[in-house]
DNA sequence: TTTCTGACA
DNA sequence: TGTCAGTA
């Protein structure tokens, strides 16, 4: 699946047909750039290149102002999502702590003891595991 | 022709 | 946001 990601991160598309294919203005779309929603590529001639991702951004973005959400709150909401994304990511290139492995075992042997629900178990499985 | 930046309403 | 100007 590795393919279809880079293929939709491709920078092909110029601001005209993102105009169409997202029914916002060029003067719309440049704005969310400058708001750094949305960072396109620059061709040779300075022109900016949309990939499909860059598409669904704009159509989600279109999609949070009818909603009614305004610039910072979308703002908010991007970063948030990086912001979780980058703990994630952190915690899932460090080692399990003592305190982790404590919970663990003491999830497990909750749910093989049939005190809890599986479903109740607190701890999320992960490769770590 | 299309897109870019800057600027004004 | 729309629109106009002067470019590339």
């Amino acid at each position: 699946m590795k393919e279809k990601e880079l293929r939709r991160s491709l920078a092909v598309l110029p601001i005209g047909t993102v105009m169409r294919l997202t029914n916002l203005s060029a003067r719309q779309i440049r704005y969310y750039e400058e708001q750094q929603l949305v960072t396109p590529k620059r061709n040779e001639g300075n022109r900016r290149m949309y990939s499909l991702n860059d598409i669904d951004r704009l159509l989600e973005i279109r999609d949070f102002l009818d909603e009614g959400i305004n610039m910072a709150g979308i703002k908010h909401i991007y970063d948030e999502k990086a912001r979780k994304e980058a703990q994630k990511k952190a915690q899932l290139e460090k080692p399990l702590t003592d305190r982790d492995v404590r919970k663990i075992l003491r999830d497990e042997f909750m749910s093989v003891s049939g005190l809890v629900r599986e479903d109740e178990v607190s701890f999320k499985h992960n490769k770590n595991f």
